[in-house]
DNA sequence: AAACAACGCAACCGCTTCTGA
DNA sequence: GTCAGAAGCGGTTGCGTTGTT
């Protein structure tokens, strides 16, 4: 039992990929296919363990990768995504065709990060190297501590498993939005994508594929939504019908469910419709929504 | 020109989740 | 229901490159 020893303590060839271990990957790939990646490096007759195979293929060799900047459509959708999702970096990944987990990790640790919480990030990589490489990153004079965190909360899929719980808006959102991940998951289809409409295509860079993107399951979000808050005519919300979410009472729940019926009602979202995605990113970011 | 610091990114590590027996 | 192996994921590290003094 126990965990079987990786590539380090089996002898096998770690860091650098070479061009020729490449070739030999990407034509064991091409013949055989992706998966098995445990046994993929026996078969294929490389030195490397499946683990690395595995994360070469995914973040640079595989076809489909779009290599290059990162225009300001994508930067712009990371850092919405990431409100929402927070470092869940795969399926931000996800929404952006052609980029990988590891690419927008790490451009959020070295631009974005900063960029969005407008100072040097204090993020893992920071520490992280000021710790390995025994240095000190404090080059000038000390810098007050960051402010309070004041962003919106940010979605945790994989948060404990509740049968009942008393959900705050904010709450509820997240859950509504795991909810959707779940499906992903179980369904096997994408339930989240960005619309067709979204002006993603950078001159230059190749466009997207229209084809795939299919547009996001607005239907399942916004009857989740109404089935999550019913209010009555007491004034009190009912538990959702379909839903294991039970909501608080208005009293303490200053979301009454009027903001989400005037913004259907602003038209930007029509069934069968394809759903305004920026609208309702708005809404989302808005800070009545969450407070 | 040299030394040092900062940055960017590929790769690794270890934990969690999934899947099938 | 349980277990082990495989796969996936996010955090972290290491090193080459670029910028600054």
């Amino acid at each position: 039992m126990g965990r079987k020893p990786c590539c380090s303590k089996e002898g096998l060839k770690r860091g650098a990929w070479t061009a020729h271990e490449d070739k030999i990957l990407v034509s064991y790939i091409e013949t055989h296919g992706e998966g098995k990646w445990r046994s993929l490096p026996k078969r294929a007759g490389l030195n490397r363990c499946g683990k690395s195979c595995r994360l070469r293929w995914l973040n640079y060799l595989r076809p489909d990768i779009k290599r290059g900047n990162i225009s300001e459509e994508e930067e712009d959708l990371i850092i919405r995504l990431h409100k929402l999702l927070g470092n869940r970096w795969s399926l931000i990944a996800g929404r952006l065709p052609g980029r990988t987990d590891n690419e927008i990790k790490n451009y959020w640790n070295t631009t974005l990060g900063k960029r969005v919480h407008g100072q040097p990030s204090l993020d893992s990589k920071a520490t992280s190297t000021a710790k390995s490489k025994g240095k000190t990153l404090m080059t000038g004079p000390p810098v007050a501590p960051p402010p309070p965190r004041t962003d919106t909360p940010v979605i945790r899929t994989k948060a404990v498993r509740c049968t009942r719980s008393f959900f705050a808006p904010a709450q509820l959102m997240s859950s509504l939005l795991d909810n959707l991940v779940q499906r992903e998951n179980s369904e096997k289809r994408t339930l989240f994508e960005i619309p067709q409409h979204e002006p993603l295509n950078d001159p230059g860079m190749g466009s997207m594929d229209s084809d795939k993107a299919c547009p996001l399951d607005w239907d399942f979000l916004l009857q989740d939504i109404c089935e999550g808050i019913q209010v009555g005519d007491n004034g009190t919300s009912e538990e959702g019908s379909n839903t294991n979410l039970e909501v608080c009472s208005n009293d303490s729940l200053p979301f009454d469910g009027t903001m989400l019926e005037n913004w259907l009602a602003s038209g930007c979202y029509q069934p069968d419709v394809t759903l305004d995605f920026q609208s309702l990113a708005s809404l989302l970011d808005s800070e009545e929504f969450w407070f």
